[in-house]
DNA sequence: TTGACAATTAGCATATTTGCTATATGTCTA
DNA sequence: TAGACATATAGCAAATATGCTAATTGTCAA
């Protein structure tokens, strides 16, 4: 599986479409958390499955195929594992979508 | 299913991504098609099937699914279904997909 | 070093996707 | 009208995705 069909896939899913979105303001969602500054650090993979109210293990793999697509970057921070856009790698796949199917400028 | 779940899990397929690149340039990989012309008309489900090495069910199956997200169009005329992409459609989704991921430009 | 808590991994059930073949429908021509 | 050919639909099997619970691992503090 190359890195664009990992992303593709990552993409195929309400729910970490959503985890990209709230993850852009991760202080409107997250500031619950004390452990360390959610737009500083990223937000923990049980606070963000308590927002979407789906297990832990279910958002620990979520986060996994969102990991492997490259559009979030993972730091363990003592017993957390903080979660974070990559900007980079979102910016670079939507360029790719574009030039790769030939998608006219609007 | 919203047309945007539609539209993302439309290009969760490796062979509707390639149906889409292929009819950015009909003249290139269906000259052979003589009911139309393939640059004017579109090209239709069984030489894309033929093209793809797949089933002509699976095919029709995988254009429904692009026609559902609209990334295609396809117009009947005569026995044969003439497919071509909505450009329209492709550069919609593209500008929806970054603006809704909060995606920066280049 | 034990207990609590965050996260991951394993294992399973269910749903969805994707491919196929067989069959039906539509369209034209001999 | 019978056939040939393009397409669509139905139905099935295999693969993949997604959710869960249970168990394991990692980290820290009492």
């Amino acid at each position: 599986m190359s890195i664009r069909e990992d992303q593709v896939k990552a993409l195929a899913n309400e729910t970490r479409i959503e985890v990209l979105r709230v993850l852009t303001d991760p202080a409107r969602y997250f500031s619950a958390q004390e452990s360390a500054d959610p737009v500083k650090f990223g937000v923990c993979v049980h606070l963000l499955a308590a927002h979407f109210e789906v297990s832990q293990p279910t958002m620990s793999r979520h986060i996994e195929l969102l990991k492997r697509a490259g559009f979030i970057q993972a730091k363990r921070q003592q017993k957390w594992t903080y979660c974070s856009r990559n900007e980079a790698a979102l910016t670079d796949y939507a360029n790719w979508l574009k030039a790769s199917l030939s998608i006219q400028d609007a």
